[in-house]
DNA sequence: TCTGGGGTCCTAGGACCC
DNA sequence: TCTGGGGTCCTAGGACCC
């Protein structure tokens, strides 16, 4: 039976189980742990002294007792007393998601990496006399028995469907939707799951009567234009498993580069606030260099202690990399908008990326610049050799707050809200 | 004693230009 | 002396994803 028509692309969704936390189990049975947390009720958290306190990743069992990723990690030992938490290892996990794309890259170089645990891969001109099933299934059982976790893999004609797929009956498990299935395997869900309707479209949806997938399917598209503008359009093809977004294996260049922080206490002085801004900018700024990128405009966000959110930014005459000049902008646009009211987060970002090899630099530029350049690429090479702590601004000494904040994670993809 | 941190994309309004 | 229309750029905010 032919479920698919020849002229069609056949595209996989591979998704890690559970992944932080599918990854931490792994690895602790690689190293001679005895309980497989996978098996218990268990959680990947954030620090909560440190207010990072949430749910990462959570296991099957966890799920049962109705824990949520996201939610607070005391409302989740509620729940459940005996719940394990571990903390969080990011770089063990960005291993987990490279050996796990190499992988695939045996079976098609048109892989997508879509998040750190997450890829399309269209294998229309891999398959030779295996069907789309049989492949589906090899890649599962490779990744189970060389990696060690397991994978939800959807396949269908384009991404959104494969997408939607992987999302059904989990873990271990591989699942079609082809067009003609649709009516029958997606229409029944709740509009909720639909990718794109999130937190505030689905009670706007039910508001109009609409409560399930096939029930946006079948509404007039002009109707929904009208309530949501062109996303009315994009979530009705979306319920009728329309998408032609080619799977793009360059999709990984950085549009935007920024770091930001749940500070650990409130920051109520601008003394404090403008130390954890410079320890985003160093890292943020970092991240910027090690990529070989420049940034023309900053952004600083800042969010209070009732959760609510702001931020401000300002494009740069002349895109730079330089900590210096990003910080002092990052601080003009700080005291502009702060109104001294205590902060909970803050956050640095750089967006207007260019490739510091061909970007227009400003006829205006002295040779200071050159210098402050010298100054970045060297603190850099120190870190790098000698450890983040070996180079440290005196501002920061005693003052209780770290001099980088946020990740360094290169070459890595970031998340896109539309396939 | 509230909810992390990394992203992308869209929209609306204002400034400014011709 | 009273005002059109089209276009681009900039900024703030809000939606979504994992």
């Amino acid at each position: 039976m032919e479920t698919y028509k020849s002229g069609n692309r056949i595209i996989l969704h591979i998704d890690v189980n559970s992944a932080f936390l599918s990854w931490e189990a792994t690895y602790r049975l690689q190293h001679g742990a005895s309980l497989d947390l996978r098996e218990v009720p268990s959680v990947v958290g954030g620090n909560e002294e440190s207010r990072h306190g949430i749910v990462l990743a959570k296991s099957i069992p966890a799920k049962k007792y109705g824990i949520q990723t996201g939610e607070v990690l005391w409302q989740a030992r509620n729940k459940c007393p005996n719940l394990i938490i571990v903390p969080p290892d990011y770089s063990l996990y960005m291993k987990c998601s490279t050996a796990l794309t190499d992988l695939l890259y045996e079976y098609s170089p048109l892989l997508e990496r879509y998040s750190i645990d997450e890829c399309f891969l269209d294998i229309t001109e891999s398959l030779r006399e295996k069907s789309p099933l049989d492949i589906a299934r090899e890649i599962s059982n490779k990744v189970k028995s060389v990696l060690g976790f397991t994978v939800n893999i959807g396949i269908s004609v384009n991404k959104l469907l494969a997408k939607m797929a992987s999302d059904f009956e989990k873990p271990d498990k591989v699942h079609t939707l082809f067009p003609d299935e649709v009516p029958k395997k997606l229409w029944p869900l709740p509009v909720r799951d639909l990718f794109m309707v999130g937190r505030r479209t689905a009670p706007k949806l039910y508001r109009l009567n609409i409560f399930s997938i096939g029930q946006l399917a079948h509404a007039d598209p002009e109707f929904l234009t009208a309530h949501f503008k062109s996303f009315g359009n994009l979530l009705w093809r979306y319920a009728n498993g329309i998408d032609n977004s080619p799977v793009n294996p360059f999709s990984a260049v950085a549009k935007g580069i920024g770091n930001s922080t749940t500070t650990p206490f409130n920051v109520d002085t601008e003394r404090e606030a403008l130390l954890f801004l410079l320890s985003l900018v160093e890292t943020a700024s970092s991240r910027l260099r090690s990529a070989r990128l420049l940034a023309q405009v900053v952004s600083v966000s800042i969010r209070k202690t009732d959760l609510s959110f702001f931020s401000h930014q300002r494009k740069l005459l002349t895109p730079t990399d330089n900590t210096e000049v990003l910080f002092k902008t990052a601080r003009a646009l700080f005291r502009e908008f702060w109104d001294g009211t205590p902060l909970r987060h803050l956050g640095v970002a750089f967006s207007s990326l260019c490739n510091d090899r061909f970007c227009q630099t400003s006829i205006f530029e002295d040779e200071r610049i050159y210098k402050k350049k010298s100054l970045d690429s060297s603190i850099d090479a120190i870190r790098l050799n000698h450890g983040n702590t070996s180079v440290v601004r005196g501002s920061f000494i005693n003052s209780g707050i770290p001099p980088l904040t946020g990740g360094i994670i290169d070459d890595y993809p970031g998340m896109r809200s539309q396939l």
